[in-house]
DNA sequence: CTGTTAGCGCATTCAT
DNA sequence: ATGAATGCGCTAACAG
């Protein structure tokens, strides 16, 4: 492998220039320029990037630590931090946790090992290990996704999202609304949304029936498999069904186009997401677009402003965008 | 940072013995081990992974190229990798070309500067600059997905599984088949997937008319426009429609359904990929599960053997599986 | 404007 | 069994 002290022997100047040349640092005449150049273009030398890390102690690299990539809202975000990043010269170092917490704490670790500049985390809960480990560790984190004291993110506005959809509903003439939710793990998706739900109901003095609301788990058969409860439970049944995800949304539209009933008519049913089938499912889906890629993207601003210690503005609530369609 | 020369002062030993305990090499004595252990124990010490490299020329790190993140197929072969190296210490560092062959070479020099131990390459094309490419590198290269001479590569049986798809269309009877297929510059999906669909068409007698072949590219939408073309041109229409996605057969199931046409009554319609929502959408789909998953796995397996200069098999054709659902 | 010098943190001979 | 010495390839003072 040819090193930069071959280049300056072959260029006849000293390791310095070449690396003034190399970094664009310094003062360097046009003439020693142009001669390095040449040679470096000649012989087709890179520099090695971990002797330079050695030396600089950064590396470019940011650590991306994910609950799955197998699905739309993670792969959006990371596009979106892949564009932001590349830019900058930087690039992605993957840690897949397939939804292993304990392996979110190791992944931590790993990455600080590893000497990545930052780490974005894809965050599904915000247990206190996992918030203590963030804080101690000495490179900055953003969260995407969930919100927590003292920490760097970039998350949705969740609570609001789901007084929106449950406001439509009601809007739509619907009074028994059932609820599809998630474990209460995960803050974001399994309280927030939930409240926002219960808080809407309750300003219009809609009453809330146990029946109504399924706990189910991220994929499509356990929207199907709530909504299958929702519907075979005693009591009334509710006209309209939100569902947390899209996912879920489209199980529990699987359940109901299998029993015959009808979407809207018989039950009106919402997701969250704007996931990319959303809109070739019959009826199409009415859903809520989180804008996943820029959340990506603005988790990416957040960290190279730290890492290059400007000031930065700790933590960013993003917008969202009800997407009315055929289902409800 | 602390850093080895201070464990060693601690411990009271050489910075030799501490790499000695830390790479388990050489003769250490119980007691200096015990005592180096202690100390790193007590500093959290972790070695600096750089420096490391810098002395090893190793940096455990797979650099991974990939056309996109957001459908299924990557996103699969990426956990599939991940799993694989992650047990062996690897990570994955991600290159996401957003379909820009330019950046597919960019790249490949990118992840060379950045001294990755290995490449897999999602691979969207086999253009010859890029094999030329692939081969000059210094580091292995495994191609996922498409095949070409020299070059080590996990690819799909693309031919057999077109014919197998188009068998089974004939096999129910139907004799004007179309097909929905996408660019020859991909070698497996635009070429072999075709040339399965005529030669089974062939072996049967059955005549191809031109206005059933269109060509699309990989989304939906398009999916849905190639039927439209088909749907609306002149001469007969074919009874039964092969799309070389999954992707594209639901873009073309969204225009018979809009247009009143039944499934698989009026038309017939095949994908190639499992898709998860496949088996969700109304009808459920016949396609071809392609084991993505297992591709990233073997990729990996074949990427570290040759790291580890270990005899491999350089080329790998997977298997595939056909599952017969409603649309057919 | 340029070269000399001195490490960055680690693994690896080579002596002892 | 252990330590001293060396250098991986690079950047950054510093002196000229």
């Amino acid at each position: 492998m040819v090193t930069i002290k071959e280049i300056a022997e072959m260029a006849q100047v000293s390791r310095s220039t070449v690396s003034r040349v190399l970094n664009d640092s310094g003062y360097v005449s046009e003439e020693a320029r142009e001669k390095v150049e040449q040679v470096i273009e000649e012989t087709g030398y890179v520099p090695s990037q971990y002797a330079k890390s050695l030396r600089t102690k950064r590396t470019k690299v940011i650590g991306v630590i994910l609950p799955t990539i197998q699905t739309e809202t993670p792969s959006r975000i990371v596009t979106g931090l892949g564009k932001e990043l590349e830019e900058h010269g930087y690039q992605i170092l993957l840690a897949n946790t397939n939804h292993d917490k304990e392996k979110e704490l190791e992944y931590l670790d790993l990455l600080k090992v590893r000497q990545v500049d930052g780490i974005v985390l894809i965050a599904t809960n915000t247990a206190p290990n996992l918030i203590e480990k963030i804080k101690e560790l000495p490179i900055p984190v953003v969260m995407i996704g969930q919100e927590a004291e003292n920490v760097m993110y970039v998350s949705y506005n969740d609570y609001d999202a789901a007084r929106t959809l449950t406001s439509l509903f009601i809007q739509k003439g619907h009074k028994k609304i059932g609820f599809i939710g998630v474990d209460e793990s995960d803050k974001a998706v399994g309280i927030l949304r939930k409240q926002g739900y219960y808080d809407e109901m309750q300003a219009h003095g809609l009453p809330v029936e146990e029946n109504w609301v399924q706990k189910a788990v991220f994929n499509i058969d356990s929207g199907y498999d709530a909504m299958k409860k929702i519907h075979t439970s005693e009591g009334v049944l509710p006209s309209a069904v939100f569902a947390v995800t899209d996912r879920l949304a489209i199980g529990a539209m699987s359940y109901l186009k299998q029993e015959g009933l009808r979407i809207p008519e018989d039950v009106a049913v919402a997701g969250i997401g704007a996931s990319e089938i959303s809109q070739y499912i019959h009826p199409k889906l009415t859903t809520i677009d989180y804008q996943n890629e820029k959340a990506g993207e603005e988790a990416a601003k957040q960290l190279l402003s730290c890492i290059h210690s400007k000031k930065v503005k700790e933590k960013m609530i993003l917008d969202y965008r009800l997407i009315e369609r055929d289902s409800v």
